[in-house]
DNA sequence: TTATCTGCAAAGCCTTTGCACTTAG
DNA sequence: CTAAGTGCAAAGGCTTTGCAGATAA
């Protein structure tokens, strides 16, 4: 339940920027940081909703954005076009495995496959920046 | 501009899922074919309308979801939202490089990361059935 | 005070769908 | 003949935006 740094480096975030803090970005803020999983914007949007009705979704949707640019979150979209939002701060980059059947999500990560990555774009000329890789199967709970 | 093979794979899938042959469908999956690129549902349907200004759009959509489902393409989301399609018959299963300056799009392969993959995918219980791996970086043109 | 925020409703975007008509088989 | 296909316009689903009032600094 300590999130000193995630609201730290938010705080920083519309400090540096010039915008103000107010009570909504505090609550959906705090919404974000306590459920540790990938969330919807629309599922955040409820979420929030339970600790404050009032904010309405636009609201939800600017600050996912504020989070997306100071660092706090990212956006990761599925192939059945929906985007879910996933915490960055303290979390070491990972991939995906997402099980078809049930629809659970792992995270998962190879050194060598990230190695392997950077030396393929490399062979073609490319510096890396970013990547990702998203793996579809079925799990053991579902699976054979 | 022989694209036997691949016309008598969309020719078999309607076939036998009892579907009809119409000069739309004709139309549409010449352009496709005849355009080796990544293109966008609206790009297609630009391109379609050359050929045959009288075909609407919801045709050019409902095509493509028949392609894919023949195999003969499929969808790719990139992270800007938008949907490309790309050709599946003869060509080799492989992964992208994007230029995140020029857009430049690269398809490229490596035996390695796809069996590591594979080990990685089974080392949490899951078979993998399939994988979509994005790398973004800087292209040799644009970049350092 | 005043630039930023907010909620609402409206608009945007891309894609899908309902409908009445047309057409392949 | 009749199930399937087509174009159009309308509707969907998700996200963004314009606006007038509210608020942090």
């Amino acid at each position: 339940m300590a999130f000193e740094e995630e609201e730290k480096i938010f705080d920083d975030f519309l400090r540096t920027r010039g915008l103000k803090h107010s009570e909504q970005r505090r609550d959906i803020l705090k919404t974000f940081l306590e459920t540790e999983k990938h969330l919807k914007a629309d599922e955040l949007d409820e979420l929030v909703k339970k600790v404050n009705p009032s904010i309405g979704r636009s609201t939800v949707y600017r600050t996912l954005k504020l989070f997306r640019e100071s660092g706090l979150c990212r956006e990761l979209k599925l192939d059945d076009g929906t985007s879910r939002y996933e915490h960055l701060y303290g979390h070491e980059h990972h991939d995906h495995l997402i099980c078809k059947s049930c629809g659970n999500l792992h995270e998962v990560y190879d050194h060598e496959i990230e190695k392997l990555q950077e030396n393929l774009a490399k062979k073609h000329g490319f510096n890396i920046t970013s990547h990702k890789l998203v793996m579809y199967g079925i799990c053991s709970k579902c699976g054979n």
